[in-house]
DNA sequence: ATGAAAGCGCTAACAG
DNA sequence: CTGTTAGCGCTTTCAT
């Protein structure tokens, strides 16, 4: 019975102000709370828009108001990685405080298509644009930088531009579990860890490599492992490495994807090697595995303070908060060397 | 130096054509691709646009083209739930295909805010909506329903209203979880779920419920419990659980949450009852986990497609699509009662 | 307390 | 191939 493949246009102001007899500005007026209303104008104004099923126009208003929304677009890998999006969470729950919404796009780790989801973004003229970056130049928003568009850099440094940015203390975090390896006796530890073409990853690499260094410990050389990029490839490297004539008595997995796999591969080992991950996870705890932690929610949250801040006129240099780390203890990183 | 507490006006179309000294509407031909432009008039375009930073200010767009924006809206519960994102990145996938945005909102699982939420995204002109819905009462949705802005449900049936809905074939999964749990010879089977008043939910009981009866077996229910709503509570539910003097051989955990509330009630048992637990999750196969899975990422992409064709212009009858679930044996499901 | 007119930045319709 | 005019639905002056 319902005819609605008409697609029905919908009521506008001016309809809403005819049926209740007053003007266009005095229905704004009325639905927008605005002083100066009589009350018996108020109702009947508010009641025509019910029996029209009114609703604003939030788009003709941005456009009158100024052209630009109350839309953040946040620009990340896929959220089915946990990473992502816890970090989208609290980033969500603190634009909702200041009514703001979140746009997501995936930019499936590929450059190209960063940038045309960046450039989608700022033709919806969002309020602020918040990017976890896949490629490690940024040149490109510097021209949009100043040019009213707040942008925030996550888990990874803006490159090329100034802006401002929350990020994890990734080589502070690395070097704690190298410290926390040689402690338990490892020297032979494996570093298996994804593209070093990201930020985040280097700067773990780094760490780690420090605490190796400052120990006088060279052992580990030969079980470093970079470009391992996804659960598979990790499960590979890490059974590889477990394969070896002299094989390495700890790992050290920079990302959450990398302790999957290297849980993948012990699996079924009577004996498993000692193993520290970076990023902790859901049933670390069950598994009994130690993480590097930090808090991904607050990543996200203060990211989005940033933002908003910049978006109610704050102004100054570009800020970065660093998230801090610590190691949770949870059984697999404190196993002794065999 | 620069000076950005200034909002910069961005450059409009007609300073972009007034430089480039030609009309309003042909630099937005020019602009635009559009046919019937000489080459040389379209490169001196671009570079006037080019050389002022202009960018398509698309809500002035989308306002002349009909006040309909290119965004996806999706109400659902908080992204840190994997079930949830796996949903949004399905769904966002799915949608960029077609070059639409996706705008994500947390109901909090709150029926007030979800029916807010609901309302901003209307303003913004949505082109769809897609709702996990928190409540039970969709019957306000349903005055929008014939205005032209299609709405699907996922995981959830619309109640008051006619709509396109994804769901889980939750009631056959839950029954196989049943039947599996008695094939391997357990009779004191504990049902542990989640709200009631969440449709999914009273599916899973159903289903579980109807393979009991089925079976002639009654030994569970002394041990039905509901409304268990977070992973904490669900650990003491099966802790109290499995400290009776007659406990469970058996539990089933009705989503994922449960099932790692379950996870770490058994962690340290040395001879744990069996489990098996709805929803699959990232390290089901290291913990050796039994589930029934299914597949969030279709969910996702399915509801995506019904709401592409409804923009598309498709009418006719609302449709349901069911996702089917399979059992994936992993052992935990397979241990014998004690 | 209310209204009339202008215009946000763009595209559609119609000329030339 | 290019330009002119009008208007999307709303808010912002400025009158009354």
């Amino acid at each position: 019975m319902p005819v609605d493949d008409v697609t029905v246009r919908r009521p506008t102001l001016t309809q809403v102000a005819a049926l209740a007899g007053v003007s266009l500005k005095t229905a704004s007026r009325a639905l927008n709370q605005e002083p100066n209303v009589a009350p018996s104008t108020g109702r009947r104004v508010r009641d025509a828009a019910d029996l029209l099923g009114y609703r604003l126009n939030g788009i003709a208003r941005e456009l009158r108001r100024g052209a630009t929304s109350a839309l953040v677009g946040l620009v990340s890998g896929d959220l089915t990685n946990p990473f992502y999006s816890a970090v989208a969470s609290g980033i969500e729950r603190e634009l909702r405080q200041h009514g703001l919404l979140l746009i997501t796009a995936n930019n499936d780790e590929d450059a190209m298509l960063e940038r045309s989801l960046v450039d989608a973004f700022l033709e919806r003229r969002v309020r602020a644009l918040l990017v976890i970056p896949s490629a490690d130049d940024h040149e490109y928003l510097a021209i949009e930088g100043n040019r009213g568009v707040p942008f925030v850099f996550l888990d990874r440094p803006p490159d090329g531009l100034s802006a401002d940015a929350v990020l994890i203390d990734n080589a502070g975090g690395a070097r704690s579990a190298g410290e926390h390896l040689l402690g338990a006796g490892h020297r032979r530890i494996a570093l298996v860890s994804d593209l070093v073409r990201m930020a985040p990853q280097r700067a773990r690499i780094d760490g780690f490599v420090g605490a190796m260094r400052a120990a006088g410990n060279d052992a580990w050389e030969p079980f470093l492992r970079t470009g391992v990029h996804d659960v598979r490839q990790a499960e590979r490297t890490v059974r590889d490495l477990l394969a070896l004539d002299q094989p390495p008595t700890a790992v050290f997995t920079t990302n959450n994807r990398l302790t999957t796999g290297a849980l993948r591969a012990m699996r079924e080992l009577a004996d498993p090697p000692a193993l520290i991950g970076f990023d902790d996870f859901d049933l670390a705890d069950v598994l009994g595995t130690t993480v590097v932690a930090h808090d991904m929610t607050a990543l996200g949250r203060e990211a989005a303070r940033l933002a908003y801040e910049r978006i109610s006129g704050h102004s100054g240099p570009a800020r970065t908060i660093v998230i801090s780390t610590s190691i949770i203890a949870r059984g697999s990183g404190e196993r002794p060397p065999r």
